[in-house]
DNA sequence: TTAAACTCTTGATATTTGTCAAGAGGATTT
DNA sequence: AAATCCTCTTGACAAATATCAAGAGTTTAA
């Protein structure tokens, strides 16, 4: 892969932030690992019941993933530039994927294939303790999702999720939101009403 | 620490099943690590506030993670034999915790601070492969949570998480459980009615 | 071993959230 | 520019779940 500003700026930006400058060559080492790729709005990167094979890194755009369960399509996250997509059960355990991730809008993706992405490792030991801090991370996040669940309405998870994500509100159907946040468009919207602000 | 032969058995049980057999003395090594302990049915292992500044693997017992919200104890975890408890976030990040950790029966643990986790990995370098198993398999078993929680019913919740642990319904209150699935003690027992098996 | 404290259940009722149906406004396509 | 599809809203109603209150068994503690 020829290196390209872009994925310098967002990638290194990434890495630099979790544990400082690198190499030069470290650096190009690392990004020939990843591909290029655009999807178009509407593409899938990854189709239900197929094996993620890849970890995607996104450049630009928004990706959603979701499951159909009972002709309903349950969101379960959207992911935005800067981090990373895949379903993380089908690309460790490779098995297949209950989940489908597609494109919101046009969308640039760095993606890795398994095996290369083993290879950062070798390349930059310090990886390994950047990759346990994200993933603990993540788990932290996913922690607070089902605390909200737990503890909080339907209102409250959406005030909760309004505040921390209000630019995400102006760029995708209000419709995902709901899902992701477990309610219906309705009562989505109908909290709305009374949150005007 | 001494070299009891409940963490041979226990914690050898974990490592073995995950990467092998260390050498007698690499395993020594580590055990040597951990602090042994014991509460007493009721006891805190930690108190919501506090700092979580251990990792305790539970070598006989149960443990209950759970915070106060408006007055109501919502349970976020229990903990059985052979498992890690902790409040990664507050363990990681090293601030107070919003759980407090109490034992449901005499429990054993064998904790580790965060000082000495950190040496397990340089005794055994393949520390580092089996914690990131670890840690992705605790995401992806909340990742599938908090999808119980986007497209199923109590009765579902309830149905699924019966059919994966039985044994625990008769070693625990229920009104734990019911708030773990995030329901309420009366709405788990009508559920419960309806599923007498 | 009695009293107190838990734990679970059940009924009556309230609240929250979902379902179904219709329509308005925007965007996209032809 | 018209037709079509999306997206969001709203209303009426239904279903799921919570709340409150009381009581019956159990367990725990004095």
């Amino acid at each position: 892969m020829i290196i390209l500003a872009p994925i310098m700026t967002e990638l290194e930006l990434y890495i630099h932030s979790s544990f400082g400058i690198l190499e030069k060559k470290e650096l190009s080492k690392i990004s020939e690992l990843f591909e290029y790729s655009k999807l178009k709005k509407g593409d899938f990167l990854l189709e239900s019941g197929q094996k993620c094979n890849k970890l995607s890194f996104i450049q630009s755009g928004l990706l959603r993933m979701f499951a159909l369960v009972d002709g309903n399509e349950i969101t379960q996250w959207i992911s935005t530039k800067g981090y990373f997509a895949t379903d993380l059960a089908s690309f460790v355990h490779e098995k297949s994927s209950r989940l489908a991730i597609h494109a919101l809008v046009d969308t640039e993706l760095y993606s890795i294939s398994k095996e290369n992405y083993d290879k950062i490792g070798e390349i930059v030991p310090q990886w390994h303790a950047l990759e346990k801090q994200f993933i603990i991370n993540c788990f932290i996040t996913l922690e607070d999702r089902v605390f909200s669940h737990l503890s909080m309405s339907a209102e409250q998870r959406y005030q909760l999720f309004f505040e921390n994500n209000k630019t995400l509100f102006n760029e995708v159907p209000l419709q995902y939101i709901a899902s992701m946040l477990g309610m219906t468009p309705e009562t989505f919207s109908r909290i709305r009403k009374n949150n005007i602000s």
